[in-house]
DNA sequence: TCTGGGGTCCTAGGGCGA
DNA sequence: TCTGTCGCCCTAGGACCC
C-alpha cells in the first residue's frame, strides 16, 4: 500500500504556525518579486482569487475581503517542510519527497492493518511535531493514493481527512467522482482530447482501450491507467542529484545596458554553481536566456537563449560566471526593456568521475577557494563573500513588501512570547 | 507601473556510421 | 562507388508536475 501525504494549504500554514491570528482569515502569497498569487488557504479561495492571478489586478479584492497578503518566504517553507517530511519519516523506511509539501510512503504488507487508524495517528504527530495539518490518501497504487488524498482533503469531516481505497467498490467509487481534468498526470491538453472521446471521469478513463492510451497518449498513459485499475506501475523514486539547475528572475524594473545584464546574470551563474557544489557534481554546459516583457506588446519584444559548452567538467563558479558572460554577450541586443534572464546549468555528472580533457586543465585552486567561500558563506549567511562581477557596489533585491520572519532559520527572527 | 520559478520524462526527427 | 537500412545519439519541443 501507499500513502501520499499532502500538507494543507502548505504556504499558507506555515504562516499560520507562527502567527495563530490568521486561523480561519483568508491568506493569499505572492510569487517573487510579488507578482501573481501562488497559494491561497480556503479562506482565500472562497472568497474567488483564482490562481495565478496578477496581485496588482486584484488589489482591490484583497482590501475588499481583509485578505492576509504575504511575499513568498521560501526559507521558512523549505525548513518547515523539513521538518514534516522528518517527522513522517518516522512511519516507514520507504518514503519518497515528492515535493515541498507532499510525500509517498510505502507500507509493504500492511493490507491487513487498520490504515485509518494509522494514519490518524500520522496525522496527529505531525499537527503536534509542527503545527501543519495534513491529509492523507491510502491506496494500493500511487495514482489511487494520490486521488484517496484529494477525497480526504474534500471531505474533511467525513474522512477525518484520511481515505483508504482499500477494495474495488471504493476503487470504482472513487474514479467515478474524480473528473478526468483533476488526474494526476492528466493536463489541460489530455483533458481535451479525452472529453473528445466523452472521457469524462477517471472511470470512463480506464474504459479505454489499451492500444488507444498507448497511441494518443504514450506510455506515461498507458502506465497511469494500469495504476488506476488497482496495478502498481509506479514505485518510489529514489534521491537522485537534479539533472539541470535553473536560476531565472525577472527584474523589478526593466534593464536595458549589457552591464546591468551582466551583474544579475553573474549572480544567477554564481548561485546555480553553489547549489551544484551542495549535490557534488560538476557541470560542462550551460544555457544563458534573456527575455523582454511579453506582456508589454507595445515595446519591441525579443528573446533569445543560447547553450555554451565548458572544456572540461567544472563547479568552479569562475568558470561558470566566465562562461554564461560569454554566452550573455553573444545574445544580447541594445535598444530593447528586458524584464528577466536566467543560467541553467546542463550536463551534469558527479565530481567523483569527472572526464579528464586532453588540452585543458581546470585550475588546481580552484576546488580549495570554493570551498572556502562556501564556508564562509555558510557560517555568515547571505552571501558575504561575493565575485568582483556581482558589483558590489549596488545593491537589488526582490520587490517582497510583505515578508515574514524566518521564523526558524534566523536567530534574529526567532518568535518572542509575552508573558 | 506592477503578470513566478524550478523541475522531469517522453517522442519525433535529423545526422551519422556500420 | 553508390544506395538502402538499421540503430544510436543528440536536440527540440510537448506535456506534465509542484
Amino acid at each position: 500500500m501507499f500513502a501520499l501525504v499532502d500538507c494543507n494549504n502548505f504556504y499558507a500554514s506555515c504562516q499560520r504556525v507562527f502567527n495563530p491570528q490568521l486561523q480561519g482569515k483568508p491568506i493569499v502569497i505572492l510569487s517573487n518579486n510579488d507578482g501573481c498569487v501562488i497559494a491561497r488557504s480556503n479562506e482565500a479561495k472562497a472568497c474567488g482569487i483564482p490562481m495565478g492571478a496578477p496581485a496588482f489586478e486584484y488589489k482591490k479584492q484583497f482590501e475588499e475581503h481583509n485578505i492576509h497578503v504575504f511575499s513568498s518566504n521560501f526559507a521558512l517553507y523549505g525548513d518547515m517542510s523539513s521538518r514534516v517530511m522528518n517527522t513522517l519519516s518516522q512511519f516507514s523506511p520507504d518514503m519518497e519527497v515528492y515535493s515541498v509539501d507532499e510525500a509517498f510512503l510505502k507500507f509493504t504488507g500492511f493490507e491487513h492493518f487498520d490504515l485509518k487508524e494509522l494514519g490518524l495517528k500520522m496525522r496527529r504527530t505531525t499537527t503536534k511535531n509542527t503545527g501543519i495539518p495534513v491529509s492523507i490518501g491510502f491506496a494500493p497504487t500511487k495514482a489511487l493514493a494520490k486521488i484517496a488524498n484529494k477525497i480526504a482533503k474534500k471531505y474533511p469531516l467525513e474522512t477525518r481527512a484520511v481515505h483508504t481505497i482499500d477494495t474495488e467498490e471504493k476503487r470504482i467509487k472513487a474514479l467515478r467522482w474524480t473528473k478526468i481534468e483533476d488526474v494526476w498526470g492528466i493536463g489541460k491538453k489530455h483533458a481535451q482530447r479525452l472529453k473528445a472521446q466523452n472521457v469524462h471521469t477517471a472511470l470512463d478513463f480506464t474504459k479505454l482501450p489499451d492500444a488507444w492510451v498507448r497511441k494518443n497518449m504514450h506510455v506515461v498513459g498507458l502506465r497511469l491507467k494500469k495504476e488506476l485499475e488497482g496495478l502498481s506501475a509506479l514505485d518510489l523514486e529514489p534521491i537522485q542529484n537534479k539533472k539541470m539547475i535553473a536560476t531565472t528572475r525577472s527584474f523589478d524594473k526593466p534593464l536595458t545596458t549589457l552591464d546591468e545584464l551582466e551583474e544579475r546574470v553573474a549572480t544567477y551563474a554564481i548561485l546555480g554553481a553553489e547549489k551544484l557544489r551542495r549535490q557534488n557534481s560538476h557541470c560542462q554546459m550551460l544555457m544563458v536566456f534573456l527575455q523582454t516583457n511579453p506582456h508589454r506588446q507595445d515595446q519591441p519584444q525579443y528573446y533569445r537563449n543560447i547553450v555554451v559548452n565548458h572544456p572540461f567538467p567544472t563547479d568552479s563558479s569562475i568558470d561558470i560566471v566566465r562562461l554564461a558572460k560569454m554566452g550573455l554577450k553573444q545574445i544580447f541586443r541594445a535598444n530593447h526593456f528586458y524584464k528577466k534572464a536566467g543560467v541553467i546549468l546542463m550536463d551534469i555528472t558527479p565530481n567523483q568521475n569527472v572526464q579528464l580533457n586532453l588540452f585543458s586543465q581546470s585550475n588546481p585552486k580552484h576546488p580549495q577557494l570554493m570551498a572556502t567561500i562556501d564556508k564562509i558563506n555558510l557560517s555568515l549567511g547571505n552571501h558575504k563573500v561575493k565575485f568582483a562581477s556581482q558589483a558590489l557596489d549596488r545593491v537589488w533585491k526582490m520587490r517582497q513588501e510583505q515578508l515574514s520572519p524566518n521564523y526558524t532559520t534566523n536567530i534574529k527572527d526567532i518568535i518572542t512570547i509575552k508573558l
